[in-house]
DNA sequence: CTGAAAGCGCTTACAG
DNA sequence: CTGAAAGCGCTTACAG
């Protein structure tokens, strides 16, 4: 390993100077740069990053926890996480960054402790419930957070969020535009923050409209495909003037048309169906399910650009909200 | 910030000592490793693992450096990397290493000097292509790495790869086995290796059935579904005995099953499909995809084991080939 | 424009 | 069982 020193030697120079010339600063002549440049390249000098944080009282890493993502030994289905990590890396990249991937694991008392424990004191998160105490002790540390998806506001605390509520809104709106009557909503579970504010878009889009909100026809479907297509098959039987459905997410909307398709009716003639995320199936099932695409790689990038700038003290909104892209396609 | 020195301080004892309790030396009363203990979670003392590194000469971290899989703006698609990704967490994790993610743009000259720039000693390799003149300079270097699906070896050199030719052998032997007799393949990009181990096992397979290679009966569908899709319409134009595809990927095979059912063909009835990788959408058309399921997870994982037991000089095969699982559904 | 010196927080060989 | 001291590789305030 070649050191400042083995370059200050070599050029007959102090470390200082040598130092100095490679962080490129103005008060060493021009001519000692290029010299010192070139000698740390031919001896293939690397620069210790960590003796350099040690000094400068400073990490450059940035951490992204994941929890709630965990794979379970089977394959996976698709997730935004990789499209969100691309945009964090991007952002990262361009500032010099570090970023670290922490997947939590379920048993985990505290994560004050384990942020210590890792050494996290940057952190993106993504993948938590709203609901999750230890989460909101976590908010009260001095730790610089941004949490994806889950509105936050506090000391060195944002949030990059999308505009659930609106899109959820338009996306009701696109089944009544196509005729339809008596709209359902399969919600998901109730402590996710994505399903209350789709939820509350729902009942904006009907009262926007005239239309009756009918508590009856708002349904659980728990984002689960499997538990929709029941919960589908269940409503239909009790609700048959029902001719459309806004499910809160993509998966949903999967079970939901199954459900349809498997008690004879026709999408989007009899029933229209929509849902949210824009997962990649919704383009290869048929009909092909008309849905909101989220741009999960702005999302990502956002969420780093916040997180450094919060770090560095700059003055600036807490909350990104990020739009949302209507994908008409053939299930409404 | 609580130094050792702090706690020290208040222990009445010195530095010394502090760290030794703290890292559990055998040299240390019990009575004294108790009360340090207790006093450094008192005080809310964390480890600088940036000093420790610094002194230890020694970095806890492994980059893992993703190329060929960039977000180009628009949602991607389903990829393996986040399972991958899982499954060196969790070996990482255990380890109590960090997992550093970079993902590389495609304007870069040479790896060794992006290596050098950004810290990186070890490495796991993922999505480079076989042919990288770069990538062979960078594994000439004294860098740590661990190739994903390319077969290397050398000094800190190994990989993780998939027995693609046995398991494509057995995917022909699917098609063959449900009465097949005319089996043409699909192959990817020649220059990716993955294409040519499936491209021996499709051989294999004939071979063994003492079925007749037809050279003329093997076409390049690049890994894309609209060029599988133009390609399969063209060749069943030429050669309509052909009764059976077997794909180097599933989205190719997914092109391939869309040209079959546009001329109106049935699958498996008149031409059976059959491709590799396993990807979500698979279960989600109709018919049902048969394919080849790769475990990415523990590609992940053995990945992270094997750099770091090379890292640490442990005698191993530097080669660690991984076993599919057949995934037998409707097209075959 | 240049250099000697101090110091970031930790670990460990050496000496008791 | 305990402590004083050196040192990991770097940066920068201070003094020229």
């Amino acid at each position: 390993m070649v050191r400042l020193k083995d370059i200050a030697q070599a050029a007959g120079m102090s470390v200082t100077q040598v130092s100095r010339a490679l962080n490129d600063h103005n008060d060493v002549s021009e001519e000692t740069k290029v010299r010192i440049r070139e000698l740390a390249k031919k001896m293939g000098y690397v620069k210790n990053i960590t003796a350099q944080k040690l000094v400068m009282q400073v990490s450059n890493q940035i951490a992204l926890v994941i929890k709630g993502f965990e794979n379970v030994g089977e394959s996976i289905e698709y997730n935004a996480i990789y499209p969100m990590l691309c945009g964090m890396n991007q952002y990262t990249n361009e500032m010099k960054y570090e970023l670290v991937v922490y997947i939590l694991q379920e048993n985990i008392d505290s994560y004050i402790s384990y942020f210590q424990e890792k050494g996290i004191s940057k952190a993106i998160l993504c993948g938590f419930e709203y609901d999750d105490e230890k989460l909101h002790e976590l908010l009260e540390s001095n730790c610089t957070c941004v949490c994806i998806d889950i509105p936050v506001e506090g000391d060195k605390k944002g949030c990059v969020i999308t505009n659930n509520t609106l899109y959820a809104t338009q996306a009701v709106e696109a089944l009544i535009h196509s005729g339809k009557q008596h709209i359902a909503m399969l919600s998901g579970t109730p402590h996710a923050i994505v399903s209350i504010e789709r939820e509350a878009g729902y009942r904006v889009a009907l009262r926007k409209h005239k239309m009756v909100i009918n508590e009856a026809y708002i349904f659980n479907g728990d984002f689960r495909k499997q538990k929709a297509r029941q919960v589908t098959l269940e409503v239909l039987e009790r609700h048959p003037e029902i001719d459309g459905f806004f499910c809160a997410s993509d998966y949903m909307a999967l079970g939901c048309m199954e459900a349809i398709q498997t008690m004879g009716k026709r999408i989007p003639e009899d029933i229209g169906v929509i849902g949210f995320d824009n997962i990649p199936i919704t383009r290869y099932v048929k009909p092909k399910l008309s849905t909101v695409a989220q741009d999960d790689y702005q999302k990502g990038y956002e969420a780093a650009k916040l997180l450094i700038q919060m770090e560095n003290g700059e003055m600036i909104q807490k909350t990104v909200t990020l739009s949302c892209e209507m994908k008409i396609r053939e299930s409404t």
